[in-house]
DNA sequence: TTTTAGCACTCAACACTTGACACTGCTAAA
DNA sequence: TTTAGCAGTGTCAAGTGTTGAGTGCTAAAA
């Protein structure tokens, strides 16, 4: 257990740290706590031992250490410090409904980076969980199609299909119909099973005789759907941060974002809360000085989606959670129709 | 005019340099040559009176110039060198029927830049100049609907719309209808322009005594798929280049990349055949020594796109200059149906 | 018991020097 | 026209010395 002391210590340094960047010695902290620099000194002792702060090198000031940061964010911060300064930005955004679900979760995102000066990102599920709402096949030339598939939320995904040489379209009509009424109001999710269901039992079987590849198509466009998207924003303001003047990182952490391996940053976390990664606690190796904080969104059903923000573990904390969790908030709300 | 010793040298300090990045000096030259480098040397002020090769300081080997690129070019590429290794690839990419449009630029431009090891740009137009083939209007809740259009290349455009509160649906359906039969066939490129035409005169005109903020809707979902869209490949490829060790000029170039101003990069250019845009030629501040090189493609009808390579100055000429144009043919086949 | 002043020590950062090296341009001879 | 030789110039890497911020420790003061 800490001191009161050493509480307000560690605080100070975080947040000296944040700020400037640099190392933190006992001088500067004494000037902020009206005792000598060597009282400092003896608590800095205190807390390098438990593992909260280190130092870069024998005679530097102290950082804080990852276990530092988590502790300066779970017992320190939560109670007192309150950022609503950019709240009433997020509160305009969203007082626009004239914007499609998606179009809204992009702006967001900008918003958030532009407010953060990090990077920020949103992990889809852009459809999933949302419903079937009308199916339909719309011929272009010779045998090729576009088949459409419109879900609840307005969600629009479009897939080309080509059909075979010998097909009556009005045969085909007939199809399309048949698989309105069975996937109508059937959730994204749940397509798969309940086509695989229909196969062995009532009206598919027609379909089946007649065309069996159509069924696959039709699991290629749904599959669409259940690929959770994700959105990036902002890649380029981490480069502005001092922990990233040495080009081999910033090599090895923009080619990590240009790969699709977002998903292994967040992945595990749509069930719990606020979850914050620090540095080391990141397996990806490019993020090892990095603070990833990821928050779900969307509790209404069962889709859930997730931010999340990326920035150098010397991370403006105290700004960016009540942010994030502020604008999570609010998307949450956009997913309740 | 340069003498037939003097192309030779030239072309030598080009490919060496841009296979060693290191300015080369008379002594390499020489050996290459089986003359002595005092020659060489001689030969070299000549080059560089002419502008064609420069020095990085008084005691340097020479590096070649914006000009000296574009002599190597225009007179010393054409005409010998094939580059056709990578040829293969690209055809089987193409071979594969079953996607649509939008997809297959992508992965070409995917490809393009695995080849290259560059950046590549694929700009617009997904849809300009394609027809319109159908408009459906799908109610999803309340009076909130989808407005979709679908172009006979496959495209889909949608979005949403507030219907007026007191709005007859059958009502509705009639003026959808007639949008399709005003529309159908029409250029994508045309329709604002006919739908105005259609305003004084016939059938619309029942549409605006109804409800005149409709049509605003319309047309806006048609400027979608006017904004040509971009796509871009690689970005972090250019890391890799010694010519970005500096960090400052990563941040240059991807903030670049990142705000929405690529078209700046190549607007202009869209009618004329293959452009190299070297160094200073390029008005963005951001690619002073890079190098653009774009092309058009897609001559079918009145829809032109442009691919684009981005490297820095010193970049492979002979490779990248027969690859672009051969993808850049193989997407025009693409764009005749 | 806690706090403080003082001192010796450490290390990064910066500026400076130095020598090796890779060029060039020029000149005079081949 | 070509070449060898030489003086001159600038880069680069290694080495040196200095400065300054910061530490730990100890002994005295509160």
């Amino acid at each position: 257990m800490l001191s009161k002391r050493q509480e307000i210590i560690l605080k100070l340094i975080v947040e000296e740290f944040v700020k400037s960047a640099d190392p933190v010695g006992s001088k500067t902290l004494a000037r902020l706590l009206n005792v000598s620099s060597a009282t400092i000194r003896n608590e800095m002792a205190g807390l390098e031992e438990l593992g909260l702060i280190e130092k870069t090198h024998t005679s530097s000031g102290r950082v804080p250490s990852d276990a530092g940061y988590h502790y300066y964010i779970e017992e320190l911060l939560s109670t007192n410090d309150n950022y609503t300064e950019s709240f009433n930005v997020i509160d305009e955004l969203f007082s626009n409904k004239e914007m499609k679900r998606d179009e809204a979760i992009k702006q967001a995102m900008n918003l958030l980076s532009q407010l953060t000066n990090y990077t920020t990102i949103a992990l889809g599920p852009s459809a999933y969980g949302s419903r079937v709402k009308k199916i339909e096949l719309v011929p272009l030339y010779d045998n090729v199609s576009i088949l459409l598939v419109i879900t609840n939320l307005g969600h629009v995904e479009s897939k080309q299909i080509t059909i075979p040489e010998n097909t009556d379209m009005e045969e085909m009509k007939r199809v399309i119909e048949i698989f309105n009424d069975i996937l109508f109001d059937c959730p994204i999710s749940k397509v798969s099973e309940k086509l695989h269901y229909e196969i062995n039992e009532h009206k598919i079987k027609e379909i089946l005789i007649y065309n069996s590849t159509i069924i696959e198509t039709f699991l290629e466009a749904f599959t669409k759907f259940t690929q959770s998207k994700y959105y990036l924003s902002g890649q380029s303001n981490m480069l502005y941060q001092p922990e990233f003047s040495d080009v081999s990182r910033v090599r090895e952490l923009l080619s990590f974002f240009e790969k699709n391996d977002i998903f292994s940053l967040v992945e595990d976390t749509t069930k719990t809360g606020l979850t914050v990664k620090i540095g080391k606690e990141n397996a990806i190796s490019a993020m090892q000085n990095c603070t990833v904080i990821t928050v779900p969104y969307g509790f209404g059903g069962n889709e859930k989606g997730t931010i999340a923000v990326v920035g150098p573990t010397r991370m403006e904390y105290q700004k960016v959670i009540p942010l994030i969790k502020y604008l999570a908030k609010h998307m949450s709300k956009l997913y309740k129709e």
